[in-house]
RNA sequence: GGUAACGUGACCGAGCGGCUAGGUAGAGGUCUGCAAAACCUCCUACGGCGGUUCGAAUCCGCCCGUUACCUCCA
């Protein structure tokens, strides 16, 4: 039974979808003004393996994500400037043009980390429509107004209707009242300071505005999940999730427009929160501009890392915290990761080896279930199945992938001894070990999203096959030579000796 | 200032009141032409001070330290 922490509830609960076989799940997507960070990557691998965890366990996922291209304000005093209008004007640029560019980075990265795509990739600029009807919906009810072409949600008059802005956060109004900055554009027009856009006036110097029954503008930053969940999941489907930054006041906001929407409720009936990525003890985000983009990192060219790192390695870094703990980057860590997620990768290739041999070892005696339901320690062959079935339990409880990742190396030592040890192969029957086997895999490759990441370059292989067959030919060794020759040839690969030396081409056939 | 977390061995990280993960690094051993891998053994820690308890890394209080959110952010 998969439980998860769920931050409404604050509590771990029992999973179980609204409507089976159906899960609906949503994650907040990037920004796509610039290129995505290490943080960044943290949400989209934690409900990846949410993802294909469910899947996994014979849940018919929906996955979506979407593209946030309009209406997010700068923060450095660009009063109300769009991000991407920023962007796209210091690169003389169609906003359109940066988000795409952007996103198609984002997916490219996102497939690096193995990460499979989400099944509905929504973006915001798509979904203007469906945002004003959500806007209009929310001043049906009564708890939005207009002032000066702007929309803003009216958190008190929420609240006096009993609903509870600040659950999920646990934030009181009261003290979000004595503490809110006055500083930010159009404070002024709100009535209270806690009250957020749900539509903002944009003068026609903005790059990205939209026609609207209040002038043209754009939607307000937490709007569009709102939208977009309920046209593709309903108004109540099963998960959310989203980085623990995005809690307040994103998410809280989130729940305060469906409340206050025709289809009332908090949307996702599950929310879910990643902990944050930190850098030298400090999280890294863009507006600290001490982060590493994922390229840099793929490619080794920050100067906050030794070395480049491959994808994989990072994945498993991520794997081995609790999503919902904190986790600090360095040099050392990565270094431990990369060499864990090479040992798991070692692993599979050993299950290739064990396999065969074991389906040949001749076993005296299949234990019969009642022998082994004795009392006293339990059977290797019963050993071997606890084992196998031990990974799963981890992720059952709030995906506990660290937890996951340790079962899996204690099996993984099972399975080097099996291979290395005949007589202790010999204890357990085939059928034990082709299902740990399978388990492994399906823990390490479908569920957890480890992929083999080949490291060997054909290209030097090759010359080092090029090597040997000019020494064969020097050695006059014929056979030899031939042998490299067929060998290479059922690879697509033609030697041609030339004037001036040995050369490799495709085959043409 | 308000609100949440967190502080675990050389490093990264699990842990949710007794059975005290796992990875990496280090030491010794088995194996081995060399090397690697693998396996075995070792290194056994919980910020400080009190308290609760038969028993605390785990619960409570105080203190110290770190981080996050309160403003766009995964």
């Amino acid at each position: 039974m998969l439980t998860l922490y769920n931050t409404l509830s604050r509590k771990k609960e029992s999973f179980e979808p609204l409507h089976p076989p159906l899960v609906g799940l949503y994650l907040c997507g990037p920004t796509v003004y610039n290129d995505a960070h290490l943080g960044n990557a943290r949400g989209p691998i934690v409900f990846d393996v949410l993802t294909r965890y469910l899947r996994y366990l014979g849940y018919q996922v929906r996955y979506v994500r979407n593209i946030t291209d309009v209406g997010h304000l700068v923060g450095d005093g660009d009063e109300g400037e769009d991000k991407l209008a920023k962007t796209a004007r210091a690169q003389k640029l169609e906003p359109m043009q940066v988000a795409q560019h952007y996103t198609v980075r984002y997916r490219q990265a996102m497939a690096a980390l193995g990460c499979l795509p989400p099944d509905i990739e929504p973006q915001a600029s798509g979904h203007i429509t469906e945002q004003i009807g959500l806007i209009e919906e929310i001043m049906g009810r009564g708890l939005a107004y207009e002032a000066n072409g702007s929309v803003y949600f009216d958190v008190p008059k929420y609240n006096a209707e009993g609903l509870n802005y600040g659950r999920l956060s646990g934030r009181v109004v009261e003290e979000l009242l004595a503490n809110t900055r006055a500083e930010l554009a159009g404070q002024e027009e709100k009535r209270s300071p806690q009250d957020f856009a749900l539509w903002k006036n944009a003068a026609p110097e903005h790059l990205m505005r939209w026609p609207s029954p209040w002038g043209m503008g754009f939607p307000g930053w937490h709007l569009e999940c709102s939208a977009m969940s309920r046209k593709y999941l309903g108004a109540a489907f099963d998960i959310h999730g989203g980085g623990l930054d995005l809690m307040f006041p994103h998410h809280e906001c989130e729940i305060a427009q469906n409340e206050a929407s025709n289809t009332p409720g908090t949307g996702a009936r599950f929310w879910l929160h990643n902990n944050m990525l930190t850098v030298n003890g400090q999280k890294m985000s863009k507006s600290l501009g001490n982060f590493i983009t994922l390229n840099e990192f793929f490619q080794g060219s920050s100067a906050a890392l030794s070395q480049a790192y491959s994808p994989m390695a990072l994945r498993f870094f991520f794997l081995q915290a609790h999503y919902r703990s904190p986790i600090d980057l360095s040099d050392d860590a990565l270094q431990a990761a990369r060499k864990g997620y090479r040992k798991l990768m070692n692993g599979l290739r050993l299950l290739d080896k064990l396999l065969p041999l074991s389906t040949e070892t001749e076993r005296a005696e299949v234990p019969t279930p009642s022998e082994t339901a004795k009392p006293g320690p339990p059977s290797p062959e019963q050993q071997l199945r606890n084992l196998a079935a031990k990974p799963f339990e981890f992720l059952n409880d709030d995906l506990n992938t660290p937890r996951a990742l340790a079962a899996l190396f204690d099996l993984l030592k099972r399975f080097n001894t099996l291979a290395t040890t005949p007589a202790a192969l010999a204890e357990v029957s085939a059928e034990a070990v082709t299902e740990a086997a399978a388990a492994y895999r399906a823990v390490v490759v479908d569920i957890l999203g480890l992929r083999d990441e080949p490291r060997a370059s054909a290209e030097e292989l090759l010359t080092l096959a090029l090597g040997f067959y000019q020494e064969a030919k020097s050695e006059k060794a014929y056979d030899k030579v031939d042998q490299i020759r067929s060998a290479l040839k059922t690879q697509g690969i033609v030697i041609k000796d030339t004037k001036t030396g040995v050369e490799w081409a495709y085959s043409e056939e």
